[in-house]
DNA sequence: GGCCAGGACACCA
DNA sequence: TGGTGTCATGGC
C-alpha cells in the first residue's frame, strides 16, 4: 500500500480532520514552538494560560521579557528554552513582517521555510508546521509519528534525514497543501487513537500491516 | 517512580 | 557527520 492509498484509507476511517488545533494563525505559530517534544495536552494548558491573559497576539506578547513568558508557559515543559525560542520568533516577526503573521503567510513557500529556519529554535519540523498550517504552503510535515508509523509499514527505515523523508512524501504525493495538511492530521490521529497509549491493532484501518510485517510489539507504541 | 511526549541546539570527537 | 546531553512539565 503506497502513500496515497494509505491516506485514502485513513480519511475513510477518520473523516476530514480540519487541522491545526488553533484559533488564529498566530496561535498556530506559538503552538508549533510549544509542542516541540511535548504532549499536546501540555501545550493546550500553556496556550490557555496565554489566552486567559489576552496574550495570544504579537502586540501583546512581543513586549514581554522571555523570563515572564517562561512563567506563563511552564506547563509545556522546557519552558525557559521555549520562552527564548518564542522571543526569537517574535523578534523575527517584528523585524521581517512588522509583526504581521498575515504578511508572513504571503511569503513564497521556499523563501518562508528558509527564513524560518534562520530563527533560533525553529528547526525543520517547526518551520514546516508553521509554513503549512499557518501560511498554507504546500510542504509536508515530518514528525515523530510519521517516522514511527511509516517505518513500521516498511516504507522508510526511520533513520533517514528529515529532508529525505519529506522528499519521499512530496515526490509521491500531488503538490497540494490541503492534502498535506489533512494527511499529517490523519497520521496524528492514527498515532494517538490507535497506536497509543496501548496499541489497538485490531482497530487499525491499515489492516494491521505493521504487525503482519513482523514489527515487534515493543515498537508498536 | 519511571517512561514518554507532534524538537532543537550545543558540544564533542 | 554522527553521537550524546540538556531542557522540564504532566499523563499514565
Amino acid at each position: 500500500m503506497r502513500l496515497l492509498a494509505i491516506y485514502r484509507t485513513l480519511r475513510r476511517r477518520f473523516g476530514a480532520a480540519d487541522w491545526w488545533p488553533g484559533e488564529s494563525v498566530f496561535e498556530v505559530c506559538v503552538g508549533a514552538i510549544l509542542t516541540q517534544n511535548t504532549a499536546w495536552t501540555n501545550v493546550e494548558r500553556a496556550l490557555g494560560s496565554l489566552r486567559a491573559r489576552g496574550l495570544l497576539s504579537y502586540a501583546a506578547l512581543r513586549p514581554l521579557p522571555a523570563s515572564r513568558i517562561g512563567l506563563l508557559i511552564r506547563s509545556s515543559g522546557t519552558y525557559n528554552v521555549k520562552a527564548r525560542r518564542l522571543a526569537a520568533f517574535l523578534r523575527f516577526l517584528g523585524r521581517e513582517y512588522r509583526g504581521s503573521v498575515t504578511a508572513m503567510a504571503r511569503e513564497r513557500p521556499e523563501r518562508l521555510r528558509e527564513r524560518l529556519l534562520s530563527v533560533h529554535g525553529i528547526g525543520r519540523e517547526t518551520a514546516d508546521s508553521i509554513a503549512l498550517y499557518a501560511a498554507g504552503a504546500p510542504v509536508f510535515v515530518v514528525d515523530a509519528y510519521t517516522r514511527r508509523i511509516f517505518s513500521r509499514l516498511g516504507l522508510i527505515s526511520g533513520r533517514e534525514e528529515y529532508d529525505e523523508i519529506q522528499r519521499f512524501f512530496m515526490w509521491e504525493l500531488p503538490r497540494d497543501a490541503a492534502l498535506y495538511n489533512d494527511y499529517h492530521a490523519q497520521i496524528v490521529r492514527l498515532a494517538k487513537d490507535v497506536c497509543r497509549p496501548r496499541p489497538r491493532c485490531a482497530e487499525c484501518p491499515l489492516e494491521n500491516l505493521c504487525e503482519k510485517r513482523g514489527v515487534p510489539p515493543s515498537r508498536l507504541r
